[in-house]
DNA sequence: GAGCACTGC
């Protein structure tokens, strides 16, 4: 049973700190220990209480966010009594609560990261603790990969100590070799797991009525303790509160909604205790590991989770539904055995749950790693395929990385190194897209607005969901009317926030959140408190009496110009991309009229039906004149023929791009001459567009000048081949531009100049048309068949037999030298022999078939 | 039912 007094975790430190004291020691540990092993707020003080730190080294505790790094400074500095920001401390995005005598400091992932760059070695700090590293953060990773090579280099004294909850840790142990592992037990209490018997039918059933229906069967079989549901988003949760609300078994049952977007009102709400009462929360995977919900002993799983991924191949951003992999569902499980034992039940098979993956793919796997890519140039990894990563991403997600970065003109475009321009982009701890408009806007002297818009891009969406028409027309009214771009929007909704000092009430009302405003309020502070620092000044709005409103546009431009888009059609939201992607203008926005437009996001939804959209939002619309200005290596014309098949005529399609997508379309039916003709003579040839004086007679001339030409290679014959056949058409195409107007076109002319007069004769003389043949009833001329294409297959002459009978030797073209096959012909014109030596037909194998013949056609001849 | 999980510098 788990008790207050003793951590599990001490049961561990006498093994640590002998394992980091070991002089022959890797200073390398895995440390595998569960939720509530102590190990959050003990092993630093370990370190520090066993002299491994040092005389005045720090040991750094890597966090993954804020609040519990801000909460477990708090906590540590309450047990060693001190005050916040003396012996204990923390470091957050803004906030800064240490001291040169802070000896352990809570720090999240990304100030590390940064700290790496402006002091590669690190100095005073003695250990690197990576806290919850099993949730496998993109700067985790790469400041873990960080610590290792600097180990290795400069700071062979660093410790580190890798921590983890439920990380399968072979891959880690490999990475980490030479380390020691040591294996800590939790503090939790034991969960039960039931699965459904059978497959859920979501596709009759939805998660949400099976959810409340479980509910209610559990919560009779479970009748203490509070429940949590987990599903994928807020629509599936509000789904179920409703199918709860409703459900006659459940009517003493509390029902909350938890999930980021609520305001923290109606979180705190939902982590409410509420005495008396029995409670279940609805969650996403907020639930799972940011926030924790006291009293929950049940736990009910749709095993699904929304997850946001990059698609390096068409760079656009996902979220769609996913399953959630075995660990994530054990994390979930853990949930109802916080503070007594609990059940948990998954909405999917044990047999299912076999198949799912061991672990959710790290971030470094799924996400744009533009950010990264640059911080890694920036501290002089300039091959970052070969990085020493923990799990490689794929080849397309660095080559994606580094193309951005190339077009923002962050990394220099022969060599890939990181530029000036890259370096500069760096002291913005933003996105390289925002950092490169902060720049760009220096030199336009509007930083201040283009910070304001990028801080307003950084904090959860700063409008809240749409709550209705009402609201919708009150923001409307407020705000005004916006044209230009969504971030103006966003900017003035900011504005008001800030002018009614960012009141939750008022904001509310016009759906607006306080508390992101207020954030990007410090964002937009420490962003201009940058470009000071950078000598820059984001005052020095000069008027030059342009437009503001045009100067923050073409800073959009500049970080976004590989999401232009161009509406298709007017009055649609449908919209052709920069990179050959179709995306949709999100309905609500403002530039719902422009016809050139930057998406700042970029995202594929699901949408009803599981059908999948790109969904273009965050728009600004952008001048076609500026593309010439800015890029105008980027600007091109392009030519295009084409047969048009319903017209059946060769169109000029002319496009003027940036890049590959076009920015307008002009169709005319001027093509030029000699591409009109191959593209007639491509119909004709494909059989869509015969000529009508092509006919057999053509084929068969060909055939014979063929044949002949490998006959009697002495005449210098020269053969019509395939691409002679398609120059021959060409040429009979020249100068039209429709079907009609070569349809009727004469041919033989054509065909006939490829001799000259002389070799036209040897063609009717050796290679005839009709052969004279003598039969029984006198000298006839007898068609012959040449079979195409010519390659020196015998010609065929078809006869009855009784046209034969006095036909004894071979009949031969060519001079003599080729006798022609004979289809001998039975009365009924069906061939009885095809030979070319009638007289051995005449002796071996007519006297086999006459007797038979004579029978079928007895008032036929028969010698 | 329109179309959105969670973090972090």
């Amino acid at each position: 049973m788990p008790s207050e007094d003793r951590l599990p975790i001490y049961e561990l430190a006498d093994d640590l700190v002998a394992a980091l004291r070991d002089p022959a020691g890797s200073r390398r540990l895995i440390l595998q220990a569960p939720t509530g092993s102590g190990k959050s707020t003990q092993v630093p003080q370990m370190l520090l209480d066993a002299g491994l730190l040092g005389e005045r080294g720090r040991v750094v505790v890597l966090q993954p966010r804020r609040l519990p790094a801000r909460m477990l400074a708090a906590r540590v500095a309450r047990e060693r009594d001190t005050t916040l920001g003396q012996e204990v401390g923390y470091r957050i995005r803004l906030d800064n609560v240490t001291s040169a005598r802070t000896r352990i400091e809570y720090v999240t992932e990304g100030i590390l990261l940064r700290q790496m760059l402006g002091a590669p070695s690190l100095g005073g700090v003695a250990a690197i603790l990576f806290d919850e590293f099993h949730e496998r953060h993109l700067y985790g990773d790469i400041t873990l990969a960080r610590a290792l090579g600097i180990q290795e280099t400069t700071r062979p004294d660093l410790q580190l100590i890798v921590m983890s909850a439920t990380l399968e840790t072979g891959t880690l142990e490999k990475y980490l070799a030479p380390c020691r592992t040591l294996v800590s037990r939790g503090r939790t209490f034991p969960v039960t797991t039931e699965y459904l018997p059978r497959p859920a039918p979501f596709d009759r059933i939805p998660a949400w009525e099976l959810a409340a229906e479980e509910l209610a069967r559990l919560a009779a079989a479970h009748p203490a303790g509070d429940a949590l549901v987990f599903m994928p988003g807020a629509y599936e949760i509000s789904r179920t509160l409703n199918e709860i609300r409703h459900h006659p078994r459940l009517g003493q049952w509390l029902a909350r909604p938890l999930h980021g977007e609520l305001p923290p009102a109606e979180q705190d709400a939902a982590v409410a205790v509420y005495p008396g009462r029995r409670k279940v929360v609805v969650s996403t995977n907020v639930a799972e590991t940011s926030l924790t919900i006291d009293g929950v002993r049940l736990v009910i799983d749709a095993g699904l989770a929304r997850v946001a991924r990059f698609d390096p191949y068409r760079g656009i951003n996902t979220l769609l539904i996913e399953k959630i992999s075995r660990a994530s569902a054990d994390q979930r499980a853990g949930r109802a055995g916080r503070t007594a034992p609990g059940h948990c039940l998954r909405l999917w098979t044990e047999a299912e749950h076999a198949d799912r993956p061991a672990q959710e793919t790290p971030e470094v796997g799924r996400l744009d790693l533009a950010e990264v890519v640059l911080t890694l140039k920036a501290s002089g990894v300039d091959d970052v395929y070969n990085f020493r990563w923990l799990e490689p991403p794929g080849r397309r997600s660095l080559d994606r990385a580094e193309l951005l970065l190339r077009d923002l003109g962050a990394l220099d475009r022969a060599t890939g190194r990181i530029s000036a321009v890259g370096r500069q982009m760096l002291t913005f701890p933003v996105h390289p897209r925002y950092a490169r408009m902060l720049l760009a806007a220096r030199e336009r002297d509007c930083v201040r607005p283009v910070a304001l818009l990028a801080a307003l891009t950084q904090s959860r969406n700063l409008f809240t969901r749409s709550e209705g028409r009402k609201m919708d027309e009150d923001r409307d009214d407020l705000l005004g009317a916006e044209h230009e771009s969504d971030f103006f929007l966003l900017m003035r909704a900011f504005r008001f926030a800030e002018n009614s000092r960012f009141d939750p009430g008022r904001c509310r009302r016009l759906g607006i959140h306080a508390q992101g405003a207020r954030q990007a309020a410090e964002l937009f502070a420490q962003f201009l408190d940058i470009e000071q620092k950078h000598g820059g000044n984001p005052d020095a709005q000069k008027d030059h009496g342009r437009d503001r409103s045009e100067d923050i546009r073409r800073c959009v431009l500049v970080g976004f110009s590989d999401q232009l888009a161009r509406r298709l059609d007017e009055g649609t939201l449908r919209c052709q991309l920069v990179g050959n992607r179709r995306g949709t203008l999100a309905r609500e926005s403002a530039v719902g009229k422009a016809r050139l437009i930057v998406a700042a996001e970029v995202r594929e939804v699901q949408q009803r039906g599981d059908e999948l959209n790109t969904l273009l939002s965050l728009a600004t619309a952008v001048e076609e004149t500026w593309l010439q200005e800015m890029f105008p290596d980027d600007l091109g014309a392009t030519e295009e023929v084409f047969f048009d098949d319903t017209a059946r005529r060769v169109m000029v399609r002319r496009q003027r791009r940036f890049r590959d997508l076009a920015l307008d379309e002009k169709l005319s039916d001027d093509p030029p001459k000699e591409g009109a003709a191959a593209l007639l003579a491509e119909e004709v040839l494909a059989g869509r567009c015969p000529l009508k004086n092509w006919d057999a007679a053509v084929e068969q001339w060909i055939a014979r000048l063929n044949a002949l030409s490998h006959w009697m290679p002495e005449l210098g014959l020269v053969p019509i081949g395939p691409d002679d056949r398609r120059a021959l058409i060409e040429q009979l195409c020249y100068g039209a531009t429709t079907y009609k107007a070569i349809k009727e076109r004469a041919v033989w002319p054509a065909v006939r100049a490829w001799l000259s007069p002389q070799q036209q004769a040897w063609i009717d003389e050796y290679a005839p048309e009709r052969i004279e043949m003598h039969t029984a009833r006198g000298p006839r001329k007898v068609k012959l068949t040449y079979p195409e294409p010519g390659d020196g297959a015998p010609p065929v002459l078809a006869a009855r037999i009784q046209e034969l009978y006095d036909v004894t030797g071979s009949v031969k073209v060519a001079a003599g030298r080729v006798p022609v096959v004979i289809q001998v012909l039975a009365p009924n014109h069906r061939p009885i022999q095809v030979t070319q030596d009638l007289a051995n037909f005449w002796r071996e194998s007519y006297p086999k078939h006459k007797a038979e013949l004579q029978r079928k056609y007895p008032k036929h001849e028969w010698r």
